[in-house]
Formats: structure tokens, sequence, C-alpha cells
DNA sequence: TGCCAGGCCCTCTTTAGGGCCTT
């Protein structure tokens, strides 16, 4: 197999939606974090040796109402409800939201990498259902990077076998914590959530980097998480 | 009443089971 193209631009990804995959969720908050390969390479760090958020740093946060409820549990973690959402006029995923993702990705140099905590099982597939609703696309040579593996393959060539690993979680709070001894903040916003990925990637910068340049999927290669039935549309 | 993901990983494994990870 081919190695992938290497990612110029890294964009951290995370999304809030209606619940899991069980409950064939639709998105309800999208934030990214788009960093240029060059500040992932040599992170700033401050006194204590910590890794610090790049200052040169694109963000994009939108939330959206779904036309689907929130299971009671997706709205208690995120703080989102379908009421305050279209109480705050909040239009659905839509063409309006795909321009602006688009346009936000057209800034940045390609090729892009996307990269999410658990994203191969969750985040990509659901982004791609909504992309593939509205007959979207996404830059041809996008790739995608899913720290969840890709941590727990860096950690389990460290251990060399000998079983070290145990039942460590890699959870997004339980990594930070591991890396940091510290709480993350804003947990379950999608951009309190990117902030902690981001963090969490500068604290191994240089093993994703490399991993993402064997391993990274092309975005091509995602599966929607679920198919919508066909059913007649009355859209103009 | 029953509806309620799924691929990956670990171990008390491989003829399997159970937990993780995302909302």
């Amino acid at each position: 197999m081919s190695e992938p193209p290497r990612a110029e631009t890294f964009v951290f990804l995370d999304l809030e939606a209606t619940g899991l995959p069980n409950v064939d969720p639709e998105i309800a908050e999208l934030s990214l974090f788009a960093v240029h390969r060059s500040c992932l390479e040599s992170p700033e760090r401050d006194d204590s040796g910590t890794p610090m958020l790049p200052r040169v740093l694109d963000k994009l946060t939108l939330c959206m109402c779904p036309e689907r409820p929130f299971t009671a549990k997706a709205s208690e973690i995120t703080g989102l409800t379908s009421e305050g959402l279209a109480q705050c006029r909040k239009a659905p995923f839509d063409d309006a939201i795909v321009k602006t993702l688009q346009a936000f990705l057209s800034r940045q140099e390609g090729p892009i990498c996307l990269v999410a905590h658990n994203g191969f099982d969750y985040d990509f597939p659901l982004l791609c259902t909504e992309l593939q609703r509205l007959g979207a696309h996404l830059p041809q040579d996008t790739v995608c990077l899913d720290t969840l593996p890709a941590l727990r393959g860096l950690d389990r060539a460290h251990s060399h076998g000998t079983r070290a690993q145990g039942h460590k979680s890699y959870s997004l709070s339980s990594l930070f914590h591991r890396y940091f001894k510290a709480q993350p903040s804003a947990a379950h916003s999608a951009e309190g959530d990117v902030h902690t990925l981001l963090l969490i990637f500068l604290h191994r910068a240089p093993e994703l980097l490399a991993w993402a340049d064997e391993q990274a999927r092309s975005w091509a290669h995602i599966e929607p998480m679920y198919v919508l039935p066909e059913g007649p549309s009355f859209e103009a």
C-alpha cells in the first residue's frame, strides 16, 4: 500500500451530536483548529516545558439545530438541546455550513490531514454522512488521522510487548490528565475538546506526525456512519 | 415489550468474552 501524501496542514476536529452511532445521530456543533505543519514540528513551550498552543491558529466553531432529538445523555454532557438551538435560530447542517467549512479548508495549505480522537469510528463517518446527504465533498487529497489507535499503537511499540500497557485509558480526558496532570477545560464543548486534542497532539507531535505520514487514511476511504433513507425532497 | 454501534484491544485468549471510545 502506498503512503499517504504528506500533509502540510493539520485540522483538529471535534463534533458534538445528538447521540452515539446507535441512534443515527446528527451534528449539533463542530469545531476545527487548523495548524500548519511547521508549528507542530517545533511547538513553543512554557517555562515548565509544557507545549503551548501555536500563535498562528485558524479556528471555526459552529452550532446547528438538528432535525432529530438529542438523547438525554447527549444533551446532559454537551449542554445542547434542540429547544436552545432553535431559540437561537440555528439552522440545521445545510449548504451554508458546507460552504463555510469548504471556505475554511480552502484557506489552508494542502494536503490537509483531519485529526480527531476516535475519528475513524465516530467523527469522520458522521461528517461523511452529513456531507453525503448534501452531495458535498472535501478536497480530494484530504487524509485523516485518528489519535486513539495512533497513541495506542505508539505506546504498544514502546512497551515492546511487555504488557506494560495494561488497561490504561485512552479517553481524551485520561490522556490529558496523564500528560499534563490536570483536568481538561470545557470538556464536551466542541471547541474545548479540540483544544484538549491539540495539546495532546503537541505533547507527542514528532511521533504523531511520523505516524500521519505513514498511516493517515484517505478521506475518500471513509464510509458514512449511516445512509439516510431515500425519500422525496421538496427543497427548492 | 423491546427498541439500543461496532471495530479494536486485552486477557483469566485463539473453540471467547468483555470493555473501551465517541455523543
